[in-house]
Order: structure tokens, then sequence, then C-alpha cells
RNA sequence: CGCGGGGUGGAGCAAUUGGAAGCUCGCAAGGCUCAUAACCUUGAGGUUGCCGGUUCGAGUCCGGCCCCCGCAACCA
């Protein structure tokens, strides 16, 4: 039965040049778009960059470009990477774009219909040389630390949204499980962040310039972060006259970091509560990479960018590792040494392999594809589609590489390369039970490597299979 | 006592409701030779962060302590 999937990734912000974070959630999205799609659900699978606030702006004059331009450049440098790593999404959305304005306006004023806004003063600290608010945080001795300065207190008219007014309903549909939050470890830290309180937030900022105007005061600008996420149904349509919103939303998954759970979790849903839309079933909340065992940053100079790993791995290589290094939902660790050796053992000495020596020798032997044979379906493909399904990436990789293991191993067993010619049925038998397991490998990586598995099911397509260049040439030692 | 996660053989990770500590890589020895110096078999290597408790039995439950990571109201 086919279903619709609608899952999306964040938005990410274009203030950054896509790094290996990025790729991640976003691989991640595309093998489960891929895997739905595969089993014939109707599937629309969304990213796209977030373009406004006041770091973005910032950044522009930085670059010496208007905001427009500078976001225009970074965005597509998301693309790039994304078409680098064979990502395939139905749709892009930029929130400078005319469609996302106009969802958001839509949106905006149905939330101040619902009387769900409300005029209040905002108070902070603000540097005028930075031109934005800072926290006490940031300060060092009391000072901005960028401009030295001492910061003022300043107030500004700033809307509101009633957070409070939704927070117990929020509460209860994710206690309840009607909108999951997963893995169960984030779900306890959000039920955690509803006991510190909550407070109503402000949906709105007079200082920040590059934004999309408050339609009811075009003084403001909307606050960056309420606007973001309203991505996810402008991508879809919102606010059109077409059938195409109603037909996706909502979300069956939004997936995302973990630096953004809050967000998702409380703000978006009660937002989406107010205008009386429903809420997404299921966010999946992955966990953060360390790089060498150190935090990921600019400063230490250890970002990875992912176009790199492609150029070194292929872009189903890189699927591959950014996958099968950790479970998904949890922090990880990721080595450069480790990338090195898990293509080499997995990929290379795994399926290659397996796929090269088989191949050989059906055409040495001049045994060919039965053509009739199904693909095989039994408890190992069964328990591997669940544990995509449940977002179980590693573990659906280790059960792939069991049955490539158990292929090398029937054939040491079989050994067919010591039949002799009056063997030829057995050999005939042996290879062909083979062929049927990488067929059905080339199903199962399907949503990890699509272009590998292409190549592998061509090549034992049949009726006669050749042998062909290696699917993965083996890095050499250095 | 702010919230959440984590500390398991050299590395990365697993262990349904407590019940013989597993997997992958790496390493060592042997086998095989169809294959990308690959594949197959066997082996070495852990008192599961520390201390105490409950139990016939705890990595798994309880108490205390140490260390690491993220969040802590606008920072995307």
């Amino acid at each position: 039965m086919s279903r619709k999937y609608y899952i999306t990734t964040p938005i990410y912000y274009v203030n950054d040049k896509p790094h290996i974070g990025h790729a991640y959630t976003t691989v991640a999205a595309d093998v489960l778009a891929r895997w739905h799609r595969h089993r014939g659900d109707e599937v629309f699978f969304l990213t796209g960059t977030d373009e406004h606030g006041a770091k973005v702006a910032e950044s522009a004059v930085e670059a010496g470009q208007e905001p427009q331009e500078f976001v225009n450049e970074v965005a597509k440098l998301f693309r790039i990477a994304w078409k680098n790593l064979n990502i395939k999404y139905d749709n892009f959305i930029r929130t400078t774009s005319p469609e996302h304005h106009r969802a958001v306006g839509v949106f905006i004023n149905k939330l101040k219909a619902s009387n769900s806004i409300y005029e209040d003063k905002y108070e902070g600290l603000y540097c005028v040389g930075c031109e934005k608010f800072i926290t006490e945080k940031e300060l060092v001795e009391g000072k901005c630390p960028v401009h030295n300065k001492k910061p003022k207190k300043i107030k500004e008219k700033n809307y509101f949204f009633k957070l409070t007014d939704y927070i117990e309903q929020v509460k209860e549909l994710i206690v309840s499980g009607k909108m999951k939050i997963l893995p169960e470890e984030r779900k306890k830290e959000v039920l955690g962040l509803f006991e510190q309180g909550m407070e109503d937030f402000s949906v709105s900022r007079e200082k920040v310039k590059w934004g999309i105007p408050l339609p009811f005061d075009k003084k403001q600008n909307i606050y960056v972060w309420v606007e973001a996420l309203q991505n996810y149904i402008s991508g879809i349509g919102y606010g059109e006259p077409s059938e195409k919103f109603s037909k996706w939303w909502p979300a069956d998954c939004h997936i995302m970091a973990k630096d953004i759970l809050k967000f998702h979790a409380i703000y978006w849903p009660a937002l989406l509560l107010a205008v009386g839309e429903p809420l997404p079933k299921e966010q999946f909340i992955h966990g953060f990479f360390t790089i060498d065992g150190k935090k990921m940053s600019k400063s230490l100079g250890n970002v990875i960018n992912p176009n790199d790993l492609v150029n070194q791995y292929g872009s189903d290589a890189t699927r591959y590792l950014l996958l099968s290094q950790f479970p998904f939902g949890q922090d990880g660790d990721v080595k450069k040494s480790l990338f090195d050796e898990k293509y080499n053992s997995d990929l290379a000495n795994g399926l290659g392999n397996l796929v090269s020596r088989t191949a050989n020798l059906m055409e040495k032997n001049d045994v060919g594809i039965d053509t009739a044979q199904q693909p095989i379906s039994n408890d190992k493909v069964d328990i591997i589609n669940k544990q995509i399904e449940h977002y179980r990436f590693d573990e659906a990789l280790k059960g792939i590489y069991g049955i490539i293991s158990q292929a090398n191993k029937y054939l040491d067993e079989q050994a067919p390369w010591k039949h002799t010619p009056d063997d030829k049925e057995k050999t005939t038998i042996v290879l062909q039970n083979v062929s049927d397991w990488i067929k059905t490998i080339a199903e199962l990586i399907y949503p990890f490597m699509p272009i590998t598995s292409r190549r592998i099911s061509q090549q034992f397509a049949g009726p006669s299979v050749k042998k062909e260049d290696g699917l993965f040439p083996r890095l050499s030692d250095k």
C-alpha cells in the first residue's frame, strides 16, 4: 500500500558553509526518503536554507556584498554540496524566496487573528557597535568583547507569542506520544525543559533589518526563528490556493540535530496549535560529531567539508561512512583514519570484492542469471528494513555486511573454482545462489548507496554476467 | 543539589523485563587462491570510571563519588 511520506531536514543557516554536520543530517533524511520511495510510498523531501537575521547581514557586510547577493552565493554552495552527495530532494526552500514570504505572511496574520500575539517591551543589553542585543554571558568584564564597549540597557517594542497558552497541550501531546520525539532520551530532555518553566517569546525584532516585515507593523521584522520554522509549510505550498499543502501536511518526520530541539519540539508545535494546523507526527533528533575527539569548530580548523569527502571516497562511500560510524541519535567521534579503515574493510574488501569475485567466476564458468528468480525475502531482509524504518542505520548496514560475509563464507566452502567441467550443474547452483544474494544486497543498499546499487543491479541483471571495474578501489595503505 | 546524555578488551560500538560480557576494525597464527595483497578458520586482548549495597546471580537495580559532552530563554 502506498502512503504519503513527508520528511524534512532543518533549513541551514547560510552564515556558514556546508560542513559535515549538515551533510550528516541531509544524508540521513535522503536515506529515509529513498527508502520510502523505493517501497512505493509517495514521498516529499524538503531541505533548504535559512537566510535572514543579523548575523547574515553582518557577514554580507564583511564580504562587501548586499545581503541578497551574499545569501544567493552561500545557498548555491549548499545546493552543490547536496548534488555532490547525490541528495534527491523535492524542494529546496529558501527563506528569502517569494513563496516563503507569502506563506509566512499568511501564517503570522492567522496567529494575530487567533489572539496569540500581544505587544510588550523587550528589555536587553544592546551593543551599538554590533547593532544587536547581547547576553550577559557574552560580556567580558561587562563589555562587549567585539567592540570593547559597555552595552546599553534598552527597551524596544516587541510582539510576543503566548506560548504559555499552549504549553500544557504541547506537553500532553509529547507525553502521550501523539507527537513522537525520538530517541527516548530527547523526549525526556524536552519534558525536562517543561519542568524548568517556559515563558512567552518575542516574535519580532525592531533592530534587525534583514528579515521579513511583520505584516501588521512594518517597522518590525519577524524574528528569524519564528519565520524559519515555517519553511516546513512554505516549502509545500502553504498559503497558496493549490491542494499541495493539504496533501503533504502534517510532516511525517522532521530530522534535526539536538541543538535545535527546543524550537522544534516546543515552539513549533505551539505555533501550529495556535493557527489550528496539525502537528508533525514524528521528530527525530540526532547527535553531534567530535572530530578526533575535539569539538568541531572553525577556530580549531577541524571542520570537514563534505565535498572533500566526496572527492576522496565518492558520494556513495561518503554516505556509507557517515552513517555507519555510530548509532544515529547519539553523539559520536569522527576519525579520519577510521574513514579509510572502514572504506577498505567494508566497501573495498567486503562488498566490492564479493561482487568482483562472483562476476569473475560467473564469466569464467559461463554461468548466467536465473532471471525467473524472485528477489529473496527472508528474516534478515525484514530485520534490516525494520532497522532503517527505526533510524538504526548503523545496525542496518551491519546487517547488510553480515550478508556479504555469509556469501563470502559460502563461496569458500563450495569452492567453485575447484570444480571440474563435470560439476557444471553444481557450479551453476552455487553461483546463482550467490548472485541472488548480491541482488538482494543491491536492493538493500539502495537508500544508502544508490549509484552502487544500480551498478550491481545492472551487472547482475542477466542473462550473462561480466566482470567489470571494481566498485570501490582499495585505498593504498600509507 | 538546574536539565539531559555518556564513561564496556588498542579503536568504534552492542548487550529485550538483572542470568553464561558480544559485534566490526585492528593485531597474531593457519588455510585457500576465483577475487580489489582479497577471502575463510582459529587465537590473544576486558576485575564493564571508582566505592559501597540489594540479590542465588548486576554492565544491567539502589546510594555516594570522579571524569567527558550538549542545553540552561533568542544563540541558527
